[in-house]
This record gives structure tokens, C-alpha cells and sequence, in this order.
DNA sequence: GATGAATGAGACTTCATTCAT
DNA sequence: TATGAATGAAGTCTCATTCAT
């Protein structure tokens, strides 16, 4: 190696080394942020706390958001661009019965987002949802809407196959979303829904609700099954 | 009558106007901070704005309430006391099949908490818990822990008498619990789970979930299913 | 005086006396602030010490003034506000020689404005015009404007009635505009213009002024000019 | 020339370039930080700007400048040094009459201080003189003092020769020293005195005041009062 | 020398809380 | 009891200054 070409990269790798820094400094911010947000509520989270956890002080943070406010934004895009179109490509391809999708829908759900730091957003947004119109508009549109279309188009695919009931859709997607809300919720809610033993063993919960969903609670056998005035 | 009886009467009719006045105060300031608190959220919510909706100034708050904060589990408290025993109660008496049981369980859950203004606790919980651990932990057993038994007795009802399959009950109770929490976070989390169009057609969405709850979603092959009457 | 009476007038006392505090305190609030940033500047001027120089404490201050901003604005326009209609009025009752009118002008003009606080907004509106374009076009408006229209009238009038020679008026007015603003200043400018000599003796100065002014630095010959009355 | 020469010459030029670069630096800062402390004020002009104004970065900045003080006081220094030494010598050798010197000490004044980028000293010396008193007395006593005194010895010399009448000169020099502030200060203060349409005018405006200063504003009747090249 | 990421003291502003009236 | 003027602790944000690169 030459000596111009040693210096070079030398030179190179120091301003990279800074350059890395750099480029780390806004992504550790928003985990931080996050991690916060979702354990405190915005308001009671102090930007020096956010700092502090990523390591940095508090000037480093406006240096990076121009404000407490742009940091919430920020680490609510962060955490929610793009995951749907992924999905959706995903289930475009599906192959296999509706009831197998539903049933894949929701545990890959727990293991991509329930489980992950990223649900922590749900409860986020419920809290603040008020003190920030616009960024709750975008949620809708970018994250409510998407995800429910994407479970409406999982039933309608079975019911067109014969595989469900014909249901009002209008409100029977709501019977997978809200088990996995509730879930996500119980998580990051100190216990004010659902218990805590729920969360050691949120798989069970989840194959317990797919369960219930797809064959209902009622014995089945050749029974007189509860009716439902749907 | 004589005159000095009615002026007795008139003046003690004064004071007693006066008196539910006074004792009216605090009453009006939890209503005004449940409002409030549940609309912005806790640190949101200025002292002064809570006072002001109530009709009084901002010194008359704290007259009644030494601190905010005090004022926070005064609104909490307020909110959740003894409606279990009254609910226990009517079910150890009510008569009718286990699925009766949770349909009407379900439905006037929503007509005396889910369609109040008392809903607004379940989502100030969520958001304000884990800054207040000691109103967490007497929400968790006076809230959580006897609606979860509550729920959880009529299903095992259910399975005893053979209505509804033998189900694990750790994880089958929040089938019921889950739409209940998810209807009120939708209705005081600005779109932020659920859609909007959700509120307006709240009993039926309920009714939505009775049915898929009893029946399931599958189609039953020689079912006639278990009879909700929802 | 009845007993009713004394209680009204008792009660009345107690809240006249607090009233009369609550509306004192923007106007010492303004009169600290005037000095304080007359003398260093409104960027170098701490709320604080406003406060403090007023008797009272921080957030006394923002709950008269929105901002430090609107505190500026305020000193502004409480200083300057409706002097020139009285101004012009007496003028428009002015008998006597322009040359009187003028010398008049001039060394009343020193009495009611250069000679008290109030000349110290010249200095603070110079200083701070840039970083207030609002406030300086309402500067403009209502104090430069009307101050050179009268200025101009007087001296038009001299000139139409033959004791001034025919002049451009579009710059001899600054001759006497020029010698006010640079009294003004140099009392507050820590003797970056002029020598602090020149303010013990403020009044010999616009008399020197209105002297030059009115017969001219040169020698009359055979004249017998004008003859201001220092 | 040998090609060692050239060659030496070269490199010579080169480095020289390189070294007048770096020379040049704190001028260049100098020049910007002129600029914006003139238009926005000491404590409003951030350090960072006045960098990228000279087009280096704000460490640069602080390599050359101990502190945002030091600057100013350079800016100051740079920008009043040793011209006053240059007018006495040229006043001494002046062949004409104290009015022409008066006229000629003005109109040139304009063209080599006013109508240039130092006229902006004087605005930032009265804005700030009250945050820098060693600035402030360093200006008095090489500016302001120096200044009077040659306005002083010219009309003195006037007086001398009976061209002028005999006047109190510790008054009688600010008829021509208020002028000249006044311009500038209009040139500096977005309209706060004077009005724009002064600016653009300015030499008339001098000879105006030249005028009425040499020969009065009063009508002269029978006399050749001294004619001010206006 | 030059850079610009990082720092942290310091200023503005808010708002829960007090207390004289 | 009720008020609302006053307070000052606490939090957000800025920017002069430093220093590793």
C-alpha cells in the first residue's frame, strides 16, 4: 500500500469514524425518546432525560431535533414508515387458507411489532393522540387505515371462499385488531388492562384468541350453538 | 304554618341551597378534571383550566384538593368506586344460560360505563399509570382484578354446564375483556385504534362481537350454534 | 355612616387598595424596562432584572407582558402615544414670529421630551429598529412622521410670510431635527456622540442651536437677521 | 531567470497567496462581524453567522477571536484607527477660507467616513457603548475628542479672521457635528430618524445643511453673507 | 490551521401553589 | 369560603465556546 494511499484512508477513516458518530447520534436519540415517551407520557418525559439515555447532553438534542415536539414526531415516523407495504407484498402472496393467514397475520404481528420495542407507539399515540392533530392524522392514514384494510381484505378473502360466515366486516375485523391492541397496550400499561402474567406468555394469548376467533367459543359439536343476533 | 316556621324554613332551604352548593364544589371540579385529563392528558391539563370549567378560580381548586396530583386519584377514585359489588351481585342472581349471561354482561357494561363519561378512566389509567404507582396498583385491584373474576366466573359457568367449550380461562377472558377496553380507547383516543365511524354504531359493533365471541368465526358445519341472545 | 355603609366602604378599601396595585404594576413594570433597556440594549437586558428593578419577581412579568417582546413593544408605544395631537393643537394656536414658533419648539420640546426618560426611546428605537420592523414602521408612523410635519409647517410658514429665505424644506428641516435627536442620544449614549459636558448644559446647547440656526453662522454684514431669543 | 528561480518564485507566490489568505482571515471576520453587529445589534449577531458571512466555519472564528467580546472590540479598533491623523495634517496645509474648510470638512467627510461601511461604527458605539465602557472611553478619546477638536480649530480659525461670528464653540461645533451623526445614524436605523428618502440624497443633503449652517436660515436683508459652496 | 460536533451555562417562559385580601 | 395576584421552581431552547479529529 502506498504511503499516500495509507494517509488517505487514514484521514478516511477518521472523518468516517466522526462521520459514524454522526450519523448514529439521531437514531440512538429516538430510541431513547421512545423508550421514554412510551414509559412517562411526552409532557413528563424532560428533553434532558432523552439526552442523557442516549448519552449525550442536552444540547446535542436540538442540535439534531429542532424540538421536543419535532423529536415525538420524529420517533413516531420512525417507527411506523413503511412496514405496511412490506406486509402487504407479503400477503399479496399468500398461499394457503384464510384461516392460515389470519392465524400467520397475527403471530408474525407479535413477533415484528408486538413484541418489539416499536408497540410501544400504540400506547404513545393513544396518550397524545389530542395534543398532536397533525401527527395523529398521519398515523391514521399511514398505519389505522392500512392495517385494517389489510385484515379486511384477509376476511373477505374468506368469507369469498367460503371459508367464513359471511360477516359485517365493518365490525368483525375488530375482533383481530382489538386482541392485538389490547395486547400491546397491556405491555406498556403498568397493569391497567389485562395482567401482568399475561405478558411472560403473550404467544399463548395469541394462538388462544386465533383459536377463539376462528372456531368460536361455543361447543361445536352437533350441539345447539349459542346464537347470535349478529 | 306558622310565619317564623317559614322563614325558618326559607332560610334553612337557603342554607341547604348553599350548603350542596359547597358540597357540590368538589363534585364539579373531578367532573371538570375527568373531562380534561382525559381529553389532554394529565401533565397537559393546566390547574387553571379545570378550575375555570368548573366555574370557580383557580385558589378554590386548590381549597378542596391539596395537589394536582392529589386531585388526579380524587378523580380516579371518584370514578371506580364499589360498582362491582352491585355487579357481582346481579350475577349470582341472574338466571339464564351462561352465553345470556355474557351478552348482557357485555351490553350493559356498555350502557352504564362504556357509553359514560366514566369510560374516560380506562384510558387515563393507561396513560397516566406508570406515574402513579400507588392509584396503578388500587386501579389493578379494585378495577382489574374483579372485572377479570367477574368474567371469568361466568365462563367457567359456561364450561361447567357444558355451553362453551373447555377453554384455558387465562387467555379466553380477555376474548371478552379485549373489545370492551379497545370500544373505549377508540372513543377517547382520537382515531388513534379503531376508526371514528366506530362510535357512532357502538351497540352494534358490541352486538358484532357477542356473535363472534358465541359463534365463532368459522362456518359451523351442522351448527346450530349456542343461543347469545344478544 | 351606617354600619352597611362602613363594611361596603371596608370591603371596597381592601380591594380598591389591591386594585390599585394590580393596575400600577404594568406601568412600573414599563418604566423599569424602559431604563433598563435604554440602557443596555433589549437583547442584554434580563426579564428578570425588569422584574426585580419593579419590585417583583419573574413570572410577575409575564403575567402583564406576553413576552419580552410584547414588553418592548409596550415600552414603545407607552412612551410615544398621543404627545403630537396636543403638540400640533398648540401649535395651531401659536401667535407670534416663526422664528418664536420654532425657537419654542425647539426648547419645549426639550422640556417635555429630551429633558425626561421618555428621550430615551429615540436610543432604544435605533438600536433595536432592525429586529422590529413592526414596531419601527408604527415608530415611523406616529412619532417620525407627524414630528417632521410639524417641523415643516413652521418653517413653511416663516417662509411664507418672508422672515425665513425660500427653502428646500425637504432638508432644512433636519437642521433642526439634527440637533434634537443628537442631544437625545448623546444623554444616552455614554458619550459616544458629543461630550458628557454637553448634558449639564442641555438648555445653553438648544439655545446655541436655535441661535445658529435662526441667524446663521456668518457674520451679518449690515443684517439685522432674525433674531431667536436663545 | 533561472528555472530554480521561477520555480522559487512559484512556490514563493503560492505561499504568499496562501499566507495573504490567512492574513486576510481576521479581516474578512472583521468586515462581517461589522456588517452584522451594525444591522442587528451586538447580542443579536450570533457568532456562527459572522462566520459564515467571512465563509469560514464558527471554530475559525474562535482561532483568530479569543471570545464574541474580543471580536467587537477589534471591529471597533479596526475600523477608527489613525485617520484623524491624515485630516489634521491636510487642515494645516488648507489654503482657503474657514468656510470653504467648514464646506470642504463635511463634503469630504461624506465621501471618505459617511458614504462608507465605517459609518456604521458610529450606530454600534451608541447601541452598545454602555456593555463595553474600555471600548467606549478607547472611542472617545481617539474618535469623538480628536473630531471635535478639528471641527473647532476650523471655526476658531474663522472666528480669527472675522469671517464668523464670535460664537461659544463648546456649543456652536454641533451644528456641524449633529448633522453629520444624524445622517448616518439615519443610513444605520431603518427609518427611525430621518426618513429613507434622506439616504439617497444624501450630498444634497449636506450641502444643506452647509448652506444653512454658513449663512442662516433667516432672510438677510441687506447683507453678502459668507456664500457656502452648498 | 480548520472544522463542526458537542457542550452546558444561561435566558425565556410556564404553571402549580400560596396567601393577602 | 373564595379570589386572583404573586411567586419561583422547573423545563425548553439558544448559542458562545471547546476540542477531538
Amino acid at each position: 500500500m502506498s504511503i499516500s494511499k495509507f494517509l488517505c484512508e487514514k484521514t478516511s477513516a477518521l472523518s468516517v469514524k466522526r462521520e459514524r458518530r454522526k450519523d448514529a447520534r439521531p437514531g440512538e436519540l429516538l430510541d431513547a425518546a421512545l423508550d421514554l415517551f412510551v414509559e412517562k407520557g411526552f409532557a413528563a418525559t424532560r428533553a434532558e432525560e432523552v439526552a442523557a439515555r442516549a448519552g449525550v447532553s442536552k444540547g446535542t438534542l436540538f442540535l439534531y431535533f429542532q424540538s421536543k415536539e419535532e423529536l415525538f414526531k420524529a420517533v413516531v415516523r420512525e417507527n411506523i414508515s413503511g412496514r405496511f407495504k412490506e406486509w402487504n407484498e407479503e400477503f399479496e402472496t399468500f398461499e394457503g387458507t384464510a384461516a392460515e393467514m389470519l392465524s400467520y397475520c397475527m403471530t408474525s404481528w407479535w413477533d415484528r411489532v408486538g413484541a418489539t420495542r416499536a408497540s410501544g407507539i400504540t400506547k404513545l399515540m393513544m396518550s397524545e393522540a389530542g395534543n398532536f392533530p397533525d401527527i395523529t392524522a398521519f398515523y391514521q392514514q399511514e398505519v389505522i387505515q392500512p392495517g385494517q384494510a389489510l385484515i379486511r381484505r384477509i376476511m373477505q378473502r374468506g368469507i369469498d371462499r367460503g371459508e367464513f360466515r359471511p360477516l359485517n366486516l365493518d365490525y368483525a375485523i375488530y375482533s383481530v385488531i382489538a386482541p392485538m391492541i389490547f395486547l400491546v397496550l397491556s405491555k406498556h400499561s403498568a397493569g391497567t388492562c389485562g395482567d401482568p402474567a399475561l405478558l411472560g406468555n403473550a404467544e399463548k394469548y395469541i394462538a388462544a384468541q386465533v383459536d377463539t376467533i376462528l372456531y368460536g367459543l361455543s361447543v361445536q359439536p352437533a350441539g345447539k350453538p349459542a346464537k347470535g343476533k349478529a
